[in-house]
DNA sequence: AACAAGCGCAACCGCCTGGTT
DNA sequence: AAACCAGGCGGTTGCGCTTGT
């Protein structure tokens, strides 16, 4: 039998968002907080589908969207986690707190990748992979999740090192096996970080008045729609913020670099490890919420993932760096 | 000025997963 | 255990805007 229409189709509008919806859905959604999407179009009159209710608020009402440009440093932390991820966009957006997988896709479909083809097109010269030096064992059954993300950032590592015709001197059957694992696992969907950690993601916990202080797309539509919105809760609107953005840090890619950097190696040390891949799991990724430090929003970030990826984002770096200068050394790509 | 081609992005579609009944 | 449901994801499409001729 098959699976049934989210929403009976009749009397269902299509097409783009006019602004006295966009006002219909946020304000609900400041009333009761998003989740319960089903409930949504009910209850406010919309005429739209749950999933467009909730595919419009998440790309394009949410608050702390970033819209626009790409900053190079952004396209840098893209391109480095696509070749990790593949083209997993929610898990490459919770990285990038104020991007929405939607934009993060769009931006690789229709810039970088165009970028990066061109770039190989001009006559790319593969620069090997450069390979860590040993690759860490995992002993205990603690580590094993580690070890499952590891072998998954492994396989990514010594996939990207193979096409860029690198001579990647270190595989084995367990390695590929746990990576087949790993990218088989699609149940990081459900575990998205940035999904569970903000207040757009269906926490229920969250109150409507967390909402309603952190609008800031919110009061800009009511502004410039009605003309006659009240500000919003003074003290609120700088309460809930994402805790890392971009554009705000001198360095956006050295603070990546830190971003990744900054947890200890408890992990190794015989603390248990995040259940989950840390990459996919949220671990190392700070979003809305109270005021604290990113040691204590952030989960520890697994020794080997530190590496691969302190160790990936100098090569992203450098090849941002040689795609300004107009010459490639790409180790990747399709 | 008019038209065509290309581009960017919002939105839709179909599938998958976990939870509930 | 099976069916159903809601939410989430990635792929794709369609439309409006921009640019080139």
């Amino acid at each position: 039998m098959g699976r049934p229409p989210c929403c009976d189709k009749v009397g269902v509008k299509k097409g783009p968002w006019t602004p006295e919806e966009d006002i219909i859905l946020v304000s609900y959604i400041q009333e009761h907080g998003p989740g319960n999407w089903r409930s949504v179009p009910i209850n406010t009159g919309l005429m739209r589908c749950s999933k467009s209710c909730r595919l419009r608020w998440t790309n394009y009402l949410r608050p702390g969207i970033r819209r626009g440009n790409f900053s190079s440093h952004e396209e840098a932390i893209i391109v480095h986690l696509q070749s990790l991820l593949g083209n997993r966009w929610a898990a490459i957006a919770s990285y990038l707190p104020q991007r929405t997988d939607n934009d993060i896709k769009n931006y690789w479909n229709t810039h970088l990748k165009k970028k990066l083809k061109k770039q190989q097109a001009m006559g790319a010269i593969f620069a090997p992979v450069p390979m860590p030096p040993t690759a860490p064992t995992f002993s205990s059954a603690a580590a094993q999740p580690e070890a499952a993300a590891y072998s998954g950032l492994l396989h990514h590592h010594q996939h990207d090192a193979i096409i860029g015709g690198a001579s990647a001197s270190f595989s084995s059957t367990v390695v590929d096996v746990k990576a087949a694992a790993w990218r088989n696992d699609t149940s990081y969907r459900r575990r998205s970080p940035f999904a569970e950690a903000t207040p757009c993601g269906g926490d229920s916990s969250s109150s409507a008045a967390s909402y309603a202080s952190s609008m800031d797309n919110i009061s800009r539509l009511l502004n410039g729609f009605m003309k006659s919105s009240p500000p919003p809760p003074a003290a609120a609107a700088h309460d809930v913020k994402p805790a890392i953005i971009v554009e705000e840090v001198e360095d956006p890619f050295l603070s990546f670099d830190q971003h990744f950097s900054g947890a200890t190696d408890l992990a190794f040390a015989g603390v248990p490890p995040p259940p989950l891949p840390a990459l996919l799991t949220g671990g190392v990724h700070a979003s809305y919420g109270e005021e604290t430090t990113r040691q204590q929003q952030q989960a520890p970030l697994c020794s080997i993932e530190k590496w691969l990826l302190d160790e990936a984002v100098e090569q992203v770096a450098d090849l941002m760096d040689d795609l300004s200068d107009g010459c490639c050394s790409l180790p990747l790509l399709y």
